[in-house]
RNA sequence: GGCCCGUUCGUCUAGGGGUUAGGACGCCAGGUUUUCAUCCUGGUAACAGGGGUUCGAUUCCCCUACGGGCUACCA
């Protein structure tokens, strides 16, 4: 019986890891690291038919990215692997036999089209159709057949099932750690297939065997799962082990609308749901976010730490985290507000690293920081990164850091360029040509004081130069970017602006 | 339809038998910045409804409504 905390995240590789699972990931490796434990990633493959190619990487790529690395799993092997489903075959069949066996389970023989056929004959009929002691003797298994025609029809190999025998007028007692007690009448509880004709076995059957033998001692998963826990309750007490601590974690809804978060909201909203991208959908990666912010986003969806603080590293949600304090309810998603969880993080950043990623950026662009150091890209990131939510918004923020404008914002224009103010730059040009010592503070003194002694308005100037210099209203205190950009190019913008604007 | 879970500002949420029901995002206004944004200050806005229990319920219980999930040889 290990006292020690083991915890799994166990997707299926039928497509993209989406952001309702990445919180599932999220939690558990939360979990695992608060109470020193293991976090287990193990590969829920035992449907062929919706197997997709590459889907197993992406999600390993995607918890990587988001630094909630496994430590088991496929291509980490532990002493419980291996770790994904379809490699685990062996040992479903034998833990079927013993349920066989013990007679908590039996062979069916009933063809799909039967079996939807009495579903629509009892929905016609306004009744609902249960595979349980109800009828399972009117079926057609091993409980309805003799002894004989069971053999022979399992030496002719017709396909089979094996079914779970669920209990008759008993209540199914158990414990969630977020929603308490939950009693359940097994009436109301199907026969479920745990081990299916083509050989493989079902979700519920691989889940409680794998759990157990894997030793994992909380299974923290998604709501939808709820439903089965009657079910998974029963298979433990069944085969007569431990079981596991509970704890389903409230979904992920749509911003708008009904129903849990989907990929199509992701198109229909512009905002991603997939970590990283996926063929046409675009993922939390390559649209700019940083994985601190997309973290730190979902942690507080369905989960607080009773406090008010809202910005978390995922060091300091290890230490916050608890069970106890994750909500019932579902959350809606609210793409606004990751948009303000990557400024946040934006902010922290340290400049130099800005600046890396920036200058990828403008290698791309083809800008040559003509005679300019490394050092005049971070001091941008430094000017500029306040007003940005993205690593992408830098270029837009201060591409005249780095280019003379092109073009002048017209209303600015309308309102700021007289017919003096030709004069009035030309003027300015000389101010800032007599500067000798050329930073922002000499600058801001020079053209102040003979803004002053010339009796302008500060209107009249302020304006029409930022229009020249950074072609438009906008942008940090404008003597800082004259210091950056020097004299020479300070100059060669006003003399084009002028000479464009008269 | 059946079963299960849920319900505090538009959204994420705190709180919990007596509170001016708190914070964050968004939005609005003011201030700062002779620009824009950031930032700061303020404002807007919520206990789904009905019954109980109680001196007192948003908080506990029941019902209804609404929302969500499950109801596959999918996970």
């Amino acid at each position: 019986m290990g006292q020690k905390i083991r915890v799994r995240f166990a997707p299926s590789p039928t497509g993209p890891l989406h952001i309702g699972g990445l919180r599932t990931a999220l939690f558990n490796y939360l979990f695992a690291k608060k109470h020193g434990g293991d976090f287990v990633l193990r590969i829920e493959d035992t449907d062929q038919s919706r197997y997709v190619e590459g889907a197993e990487d992406y999600i390993i790529e995607a918890l990587n990215w988001c630094r909630i690395p496994f430590g088991e799993g496929p291509s980490k092997e532990g002493a419980f692997g291996p770790y994904r489903q379809s490699e685990r075959k062996h040992f479903y069949l034998q833990y079927a036999e013993e349920l066989l066996k013990n007679g908590h389970a039996y062979y069916a023989f009933d063809t799909p089209e039967r079996l939807d056929f009495h579903r629509k004959d009892h929905e016609a009929k306004g009744k609902t159709f249960i595979y349980n002691w109800h009828n399972r003797l009117k079926l057609n298994n091993s409980l309805s057949l003799s002894k004989e025609e069971v053999k022979t029809k399992l030496e002719s190999g017709i396909p089979h099932v094996i079914r779970f025998k669920s209990p008759q007028d008993t209540v199914v007692v158990f414990n969630d750690v977020i929603r308490g007690t939950i009693k359940i009448d097994s009436n109301t509880l199907d026969d479920k297939i745990l081990f299916k004709s083509d050989g493989m076995p079902t979700y519920h059957l691989a889940n409680i065997v794998d759990d157990h033998l894997m030793e994992i001692s909380h299974v923290i998963r998604g709501e939808e799962w709820l439903p089965s826990l009657a079910l998974h309750h029963l298979l433990y007490d069944a085969f007569g082990w431990e079981k596991p601590v509970f704890a389903h974690l409230p979904l992920i809804m749509k911003p708008n609308g009904k129903g849990k978060l989907s990929k199509r909201d992701g198109e229909k909203g512009g905002f991603p749901v997939f970590p990283l991208s996926w063929g046409e959908s675009p993922g939390y990666r390559e649209t700019g976010y940083f994985p601190e912010a997309l973290i730190n986003f979902l942690a507080m969806l369905g989960w607080n730490p009773g406090t008010e603080q809202e910005l978390f590293s995922l060091k300091q949600l290890v230490a916050a985290f608890s069970l106890e304090r994750v909500n019932k309810s579902g959350a809606r998603f609210d793409p606004e507000k990751t948009k303000w969880y990557n400024h946040q993080w934006l902010q922290k950043k340290d400049n130099g690293d800005l600046a890396r990623s920036f200058g990828l950026v403008l290698d791309q662009k083809a800008i040559h920081q003509s005679g300019q150091d490394d050092k005049y890209t971070e001091k941008v990131v430094g000017l500029i990164k306040e007003r940005a939510d993205f690593l992408s918004d830098l270029w837009e923020l201060g591409s005249y850091f780095f280019e003379a404008p092109t073009r002048y914002a017209e209303k600015p224009l309308k309102k700021q360029w007289k017919e003096d103010t030709g004069g009035v730059m030309k003027k300015v040009a000389q101010i800032i040509n007599n500067t000798e010592a050329f930073t922002s503070h000499a600058l801001e003194t020079n053209i102040k004081d003979w803004i002053t002694k010339s009796e302008l308005s500060f209107g009249k100037v302020m304006g029409p130069l930022r229009l020249v210099i950074v072609g438009d209203l906008k942008g940090p205190h404008l003597f800082d970017i004259l210091e950056m950009l020097g004299k020479e190019e300070c100059l060669r913008r006003i003399e084009k602006g002028v000479k464009t604007l008269g």
